[in-house]
DNA sequence: AGAAATTTACTGCTATAGCGGTACTAATTA
DNA sequence: TAATTAGTACCGCTATAGCAGTAAATTTCT
């Protein structure tokens, strides 16, 4: 399961259970309809901000994981 | 810091830890150096496919998290 | 089964993402 | 200081993302 499937599969999973049809979820998050359907049937070349409109719709957050990531919060106490 | 700059500033801080100019990463991600440059000074309107190919030149992975995502394993034992 | 709603699947159109090339501007290093 | 490297900032070009509209297919509900 590659990062677009389980972005597809927890879109439309969210969706669903928030009881909303595609047309909905797309007027929520302000964007076209083909792009809801695009995007739960897998399509790769979605715009960042485009997906983050709907994950926010959805109340979908996301976090960026990295052996070293936790080292960028303390790098700004240099300062 | 909205999710973009968080994007931005992981992408830097990785490469520059992993002492790769945006040429090299560029390379490396099979994208163009453009795109890197863009990215790491906040452009919006990345493609998510492009971005998953930087994220994963520099092993950054991301997760999505909700209050019901966990939800979503388990709904495949139903089959 | 039939009706209504939803999803899927196309269409043409416009705006723009990504590309490599070039050039100027920092930085870095000798 | 001079030379090299890296970053920033444009350019024109091509491919395509996103859009609304339409319609067929599928699902849902009575």
């Amino acid at each position: 399961m590659n990062n677009q499937n389980i972005i597809s599969k927890a879109i439309r999973f969210h969706r669903k259970k928030s009881g909303l049809t595609q047309k909905q979820l797309a007027e929520i998050a302000g964007v076209g309809k083909s792009v809801i359907f695009d995007i739960e049937n897998g399509k790769e070349t979605v715009q960042l901000d485009t997906l983050l409109k709907i994950l926010g719709a959805l109340n979908i957050s996301f976090r960026l994981e990295s052996p070293i990531i936790h080292l960028m919060e303390t790098e700004n106490e240099k300062s």
